[in-house]
DNA sequence: CAACTTTTTTTCGGACGTCGAAAAAAATAA
DNA sequence: TTATTTTTTTCGACGTCCGAAAAAAAGTTG
């Protein structure tokens, strides 16, 4: 607690496999030599380490792409190509929504083996019942691709987690809360098994796409029905003491400001959800309650399109929701000096339409001395982004805490090498 | 950069190295076998680690307590007590405030050896004159306690300090922006140099006095002249990209609210600065410029013994500034979700005062579900817990550092061991 | 086509750090 | 003086990394 651990022998092998792994994840197939120069350890202890993890089915060496890659002319022995072992292992990434559960199932190597969609009754599942559906969907998903068990789970929700419970605490996709999750899943399964938000997912897909760009501290702001937040710092994702940080949605942005679907005033939400431009954009009082409102899945796209054929009330609203953004990155800036923040979600297509009131609203928030280096970008919205992530998150968790593990040898057989 | 390091040898033992002085830093005096008991080193590894550290001169026997400390009636061979080696080494711990150097001196067992202020025209100083101002004063310093060389220079000032420049980019004390820190003076010494806000300082010395109740992620709110925050997070200082980060009090509270000292309108510290608070009081505009209110060292005392008296239109501003106060609570709880927040600074005093406005705010500005269960708490305020954690987190720079290098042993006589 | 060059991979021995077990040390108790 | 207890040190074993040398696997050259 606070101080630093002991460190000997085990975790030295545990640390340099894990950095092999993640060298060989990170950058595709390698020679020995180049993951040497990667990881900077010596050839010989790289040797080492590789004939382990091959031996434990973990790495596979690559006959394939050996020659076409040679450069005419190179002399030398031909390097031998090591990559990730796809049937090593299989992980399972789940997205949990309003009436949806989502599923994808890749290999170890990365590859996508299945993807399918189950549905659920939001309004009726109890906290302790959903789990079996739960459960049951993912057997059945499981069984549909082969019948191979996964040896880690991952899973994202909308909403509030609470990650010492490994519930979802509150969340738009259940109407009751503290709904059971990691317990039912890793006793039915028997592998380890993480919940996280989904927001947190999106941030950690873009860190795993790229991570030179989204690394170090940066923000993501997740702008869609609702408004969440994805936090890395420090090359890691942050997720406070309960799982509850980066809940930007619901901070309030006017104190007595605007109603929110939630019940309070004011919240960010209430200026940048859904509901929130439609009521601007109809020129509705802002304590209209959010139930009153018709929103779905077009709504966002029917505003932008509204307010790009120069509708003046919707431009008024997506002003009102860059006015609200903006304050949102000068308190997040303010906070913790992030390198970037990415704004994306549904209504990211509309950062144009609110981008000049954001930066008008950010140099009234924030004296410029504060304001840093940061750089702010909008990317277009991929509903694949966040189970990406939550695939890429299992298998980070895979290489750095299950497989870094040494002598993995005798459950090969059993994962399938 | 992102991926895991790899581990060697050496890192094993310096790191050790460092878990064994730190064990002892944290819990005073230990035997051999206790510091195995606290690091779960092995009796053999400590005696190894031991003996070179005592070789090195960083490390000493206590002759002192041995016996006095015995119960009565115990057998076995006595445990002979080692402690850090005062003498190994000096840090020097350094306040820069409004017209002021205040300047301390610790030697390696965290004694104590001297303090001292010396004075400057904060109005007057250019960004690249101050440092010579500064060293001249250290060195003068150091010459009365002594004139020991010191190992590590840490500082802590007011304002925004940019960390990786080693500048204090925009302060109070300087009337120039980009004063120039850490280069000089670590050329001038010639040892590593440490420039952090003066609000992380606080965390530091809340951490280091008691690592399980301020330790994981907390944040400590100082409610003085101005407002500042100093954040932990994950048992880690945390200071943003550049070394901004936690600058809360030029965070927006209310867009187009007080006029802020900064020029800005909204500002936290327009509602909670010794300014706004005795602007308040006096009924004044909450746009009226803060330089045209006369503040000093004892504004805050009046105010709250005004307040005390019943005064209501003090009541009243620490009413509003309490309300202020629980919004920031709100928006620091949904984006870090930190286990504890800590109100200290001249006006913390106040809190009590300020409590009911802050936890109302705190209610309108929160979903419950998001609280987690954070715990507030307003800790006297006491001018050295600057200087106290400037010192420690110099000190700790040394265990962790400096220090943890093997092979010190050629140093000792330079250090005067 | 054999000898040489180049590059990658493996093997080997040395160094070093941790650990468990045993020995040594330093006290009290009998 | 001898036994007991507790702490500290010593010793040998084991594991890991590394550098150097050897081996392997190609192309190049005469």
């Amino acid at each position: 607690m606070g101080m630093t651990q002991k460190a000997d022998r085990d975790q030295i092998r545990r640390q340099n496999r894990s950095v092999v792994l993640q060298a060989l994840r990170r950058n595709g197939p390698q020679a020995r030599i180049d993951l040497g120069r990667i990881t900077r350890l010596s050839p010989a202890t790289v040797t080492s380490i590789t004939s382990d993890l091959i031996s434990e089915g973990l790495v596979a060496g690559v006959e394939d792409d050996c020659q076409r890659e040679r450069e005419k002319g190179a002399r030398g022995r031909p390097r031998s190509l090591l990559a990730l072992h796809g049937p090593a292992a299989r992980v399972l990434a789940v997205k949990l929504s309003v009436n949806t559960i989502e599923m994808a199932l890749a290999d170890y190597a990365g590859r996508l083996v299945g993807r399918d969609v189950a549905g659920f009754d939001s309004t009726s599942v109890t906290a302790d019942g959903f789990s079996e559906i739960l459960i049951d969907s993912l057997r059945a998903f499981i069984a549909r691709t082969g019948g191979v068990a996964p040896s880690f789970i991952a899973l994202a929700s909308q909403g509030v987690v609470d990650d010492s419970a490994g519930t979802v605490a509150w969340s738009p996709a259940f109407a009751v809360r503290h709904v059971q999750i990691v317990g039912p899943l890793a006793r039915a399964f028997g592998v380890p098994c993480l919940l996280s938000n989904d927001t947190n997912m999106i941030a950690e897909a873009l860190h795993r796409s790229d991570p030179q760009r989204y690394g170090g501290t940066f923000a993501v702001l997740f702008v869609d029905y609702g408004v969440g937040m994805g936090l890395f710092i420090n090359d890691r994702l942050f997720v406070g003491e309960t799982g509850a940080a980066a809940e930007i949605g619901h901070a309030n942005h006017i104190p007595g400001g605007a109603l929110c679907r939630c019940g309070r005033r004011g919240c960010l939400e209430a200026y940048l959800g859904d509901y929130a431009l439609l009521r601007h954009a109809r020129g509705l009082d802002l304590q209209t309650p959010p139930a009153c409102l018709p929103v779905g899945r077009e709504t966002i796209r029917e505003l932008i399109a509204a307010a790009r054929a120069g509708d003046p009330g919707t431009l008024e609203a997506f002003h009102a929701g860059g006015t609200a953004l903006g304050y949102a990155f000068a308190r997040v800036i303010a906070t913790l000096d992030p390198r970037r923040i990415v704004v994306t979600g549904a209504a990211a297509d509309a950062y144009p339409l609110m981008e000049a009131a954001a930066l008008t609203a950010l140099e009234e928030g924030l004296v410029s001395d504060l304001r840093g280096s940061v750089e702010i970008e909008a990317i277009a919205w991929e509903e694949d982004l966040i189970l990406r992530g939550t695939v890429a998150r299992a298998l980070h968790a895979l290489d750095t805490e299950v497989f870094s593990e040494t002598g993995y040898g005798n459950q090969r057989e059993m994962l399938g090498g």
